[in-house]
DNA sequence: CGTGTTTGACCGGCGC
DNA sequence: GCGCCGGTCAAACACG
């Protein structure tokens, strides 16, 4: 299911018409080439204040809309996803379980940066794999196993573009990490590390980070587990082993070109995947949003994109601020990218002025 | 010297 | 039973 059925970034421009958008102008150009008396002058300051003030109220105002709509979106969302998986869960458990054998290597293609960015529904099956496999007629010990792996294990997948130059398997964020292997893998010749959590001795999280077969600017890295303890701090540039959760991973993107949606989910069994397109243009650099970089390369190469899957709730990080945010401003990535919004604007713009200079008889 | 990383060895699951 | 494979362990090593 792509989550862009759910939320669509993209607006219809013949959607309610933007009257405060030609109200603003108007006032700009007014004062601008009209050879108005400086009383004259400062009213139109004074209205012009009064109209963004206007507008920001009705900005704001939308965009709570906006913020609501998109909240229960969510919730609706997660309850049929609930839904979902209790059904799937109660026909796993009559249907013979073929797959179970295999848990281990079908894991191994969510490594894989296409199934993780562009096709996700692959992805979902595979991540699925972990909750449908769930049960087999013969072996109660090992239905019950996987039933707990289930519900205890949280798989979170993050996909993140680096620069290529960069060797090392770090993903930043504001957990602490301690390396406890490493190992080549078959089908990829990029080696594969893994972390665990360093910070409570008892925390069961685990991560390993592999550099991407496809791409090796891509790093996948995959979280198991739940922290059981708050995030140690916030992230840092050459911290080297701090990595975080995607829900609290903190961005900052350097303009790169990429051609997946800037926002799109898509639903399997075990969770949303969401790929969230931080390469926009424009760059993302905002409170939360922001992560340091040590190292910036001129070509762009450290923006990010995110891929997560987890088997909890989608809710749990959506409802989240800076995701909140991070929505609205795909959304108005999304509308700078619309060509046809593009051309919408240029000719409102263009035929304000041109009836502008029609009635003043300027220009 | 304490902490984190590296890396070869080991273990357990799975297919044949 | 054997080999393959992914995951983990732990001694050696590096670094501040």
């Amino acid at each position: 299911m792509e989550f862009t059925s759910l939320v669509d970034t993209s607006l219809d421009l013949s959607f309610r018409p933007r009257p405060v958008l030609e109200k603003v102008p108007k006032q700009e150009v007014q004062s601008d080439f009209t050879g108005l008396s400086r009383e004259r002058e400062n009213m139109g300051v004074k209205n012009e204040a009064g109209d963004l003030l206007e507008e920001l109220n009705r900005v704001s105002s939308e965009n709570k809309k906006l913020t609501e709509m998109l909240t229960v979106v969510c919730e609706n969302y997660n309850a049929l996803r609930n839904q979902m998986m209790e059904y799937m869960s109660t026909q796993n458990g009559v249907a013979e379980d073929s797959s179970a054998g295999s848990r281990k290597r079908k894991a191994e293609s969510i490594f894989n940066p296409v199934n993780n960015n562009n096709n996700n529904n692959n992805n979902m099956d595979v991540v699925h794999g972990r909750s449908s496999e769930s049960s087999s007629s013969d072996e109660e010990s090992c239905c019950k196993k996987l039933r707990e792996e289930h519900i205890k294990a949280k798989v979170t997948i993050v996909s993140m573009k680096t620069d290529a130059s960069d060797t090392s398997l770090i993903v930043k964020d504001g957990y602490q990490w301690r390396k406890y292997g490493q190992k080549v893998t078959r089908d990829n010749p990029c080696p594969r590390a893994y972390f665990r959590c360093s910070f409570a001795p008892g925390c069961p999280v685990k991560k390993k980070v592999q550099r991407s077969i496809e791409d090796q600017s891509i790093v996948v890295a995959t979280y198991e587990g739940e922290h059981n303890h708050p995030q140690t701090s916030k992230p840092e540039s050459g911290a080297s082993t701090n990595t975080s959760t995607a829900s609290r991973l903190n961005v900052t993107t350097i303009a790169g070109t990429t051609t997946s949606l800037p926002c799109s989910t898509t639903l399997n069994s075990s969770g949303p995947t969401i790929t969230l397109d931080l390469t926009a243009p424009k760059t993302v650099e905002k409170g939360d949003m922001k992560m340091n970089h040590s190292t910036t390369s001129p070509t762009g190469a450290n923006s990010i994109r995110t891929t997560t899957t987890t088997t909890t709730t989608g809710g749990e990080y959506q409802n989240r601020p800076e995701f909140q945010q991070f929505l609205i401003e795909q959304m108005a990535t999304s509308l700078t990218k619309d060509p046809s919004f593009k051309a919408a604007l240029a000719a409102a713009i263009s035929g304000k002025i041109l009836q502008h200079n029609n009635q003043t008889g300027r220009w």
